[in-house]
DNA sequence: AAATCAAAACGAAAGAAATCGAAATATTGA
DNA sequence: TCAATATTTCGATTTCTTTCGTTTTGATTT
């Protein structure tokens, strides 16, 4: 039997049960389990399902939004920590840009008490979380919707929120490729970062190390352009090394 | 049973009944009461559900939400009659601009299969209903964040959608006075519903009878800037017959 | 209020199952 | 055949789960 065919039967047998143990796949199919575990992996990787420990189960029936829940939850405590790092990084009397995304959403929740921060950002998720919040002032970033993370593309900056220059940006990314350049799944993703790392003086990156060495297809911005990366520890060590000749600070949670 | 799918049963449980036993869950999935707690704390951490001694309830109902939802029950089958009438002045090819308030939220929600067409909108909810309806393509209009109606407030109409002109704009109103002035509580939002007026060749205002001959602060817009009024035939006779006589038209539902 | 008691929760340690990484081997298609 | 892709093997690591003794909690009684 062909891979694909394969992994076509396990999506088969995913929506019959709604759960698929990789052992019992394995069996089923005469393969290993590693077989079956990258079929996942790639499954996983084309958001068709979601791989858990021990097997996968389907995606959420219905809203998107449950399907972003879910995949909040991967590598979650990395995000946590990494998310605390980096709030630690806002004081009072400063405006910041949160860029969309898990990482970033863990940072709104984990925000600590300030006075007169003014927060912009294109993450619908993140302004409703934070307005409540005394001390702050939400911008919500105006553009076109993009509903797989809830939030917004923006075309031109200076239109973006009256040209404000921002202390610091929080960005996440979705990958960072092999030259060290954050990039994204497509260019108006790439457009929009390259837009929110524009209007700041200061720019911070989080991600965690599941991010380091993939490829995806639009570049947003180099990583000479950031001035503190927050991840964790997890990456491969050619990675590490290269990264910490960089010149920029980079901190492991 | 795998573990991931098991946190999510027992979400789901929460969800029915608002609270789950320790003991009850342990005996229901075959597993030890270790294990539950364990999954219980997860669910904790990730602010899914709130551990209490003996298990675990449900997140409490967010309270300004709440609010929001009380307001949108008020007068309710009016506003879904109105909304409904409102909805069919849309067609395919057009642009149309969506103010916030729950008359709009209801208006969004019926809204009918259309191609092509391009909403602008104030309201964070309504941009979240709209974002995965085929044939739609959604933008929010960017701003400061007003908690109370869960939508930005729009300062200058120009930067707002990168000059879009639109066909029609829905607004709504909190208030009309006796001099036929649309008011409402801060000058801030009456900015804000006379820039998205200011964006449309056609203006439709939709109000329960409950908005008529009421005073508030800040004017803005008058009356006669509005193409087409849709509104129910609860107000008192004299603000009718003057409304009949204003020479814009008017569709009591 | 203070004392009491059973149920529940916690901590640590250990066992089992599953995963991951890397290198070796097999299979496929031009 | 060659190169690219798929698959397996194997040891190290991580995650999940349970057991058991101790501590905490919540309700009841004094």
């Amino acid at each position: 039997m062909l891979a694909e065919q394969r992994r076509h039967h396990i999506m088969l047998e995913l929506q019959r049960t709604g759960q698929a143990r990789t052992s019992q796949l394995a069996e089923n199919f005469g393969v290993s389990e590693v077989t079956i575990r990258s079929d996942l992996e790639i499954l996983d990787a084309k958001k068709q399902l979601i791989k858990t420990h021990g097997g996968a189960i389907a995606l959420p029936a219905g809203s998107p939004a449950a399907a972003f829940e879910e995949r909040m939850n991967r590598n979650f405590d990395a995000k946590r920590r990494i998310a605390q790092m980096a709030a630690r990084q806002i004081i009072d009397n400063q405006s910041v840009v949160f860029d969309s995304g898990s990482t970033l959403l863990q940072l709104a929740m984990q925000m600590p008490p300030v006075t007169n921060v003014v927060v912009a950002t294109t993450a619908m998720n993140i302004a409703q979380h934070l307005m409540y919040r005394p001390g702050l002032d939400v911008h919500m970033i105006g553009g076109r919707v993009f509903p797989n993370t809830v939030s917004t593309i923006v075309s031109d900056s200076d239109k973006a929120v009256g040209g404000l220059v921002a202390h610091q940006a929080f960005v996440s990314a979705h990958a960072i490729d092999q030259s060290f350049d954050v990039v994204d799944v497509s260019e108006d993703i790439a457009r929009t970062k390259r837009n929110l790392v524009r209007m700041a003086r200061r720019v911070i990156l989080v991600a965690d190390s599941s991010k380091w060495d993939i490829g995806a297809s639009s570049k947003a911005f180099s990583l000479s352009r950031v001035d503190l990366i927050i991840t964790d520890s997890g990456m491969p060590h050619g990675i590490r090394s290269r990264l910490d000749k960089l010149g920029v600070e980079v901190r492991y949670v």
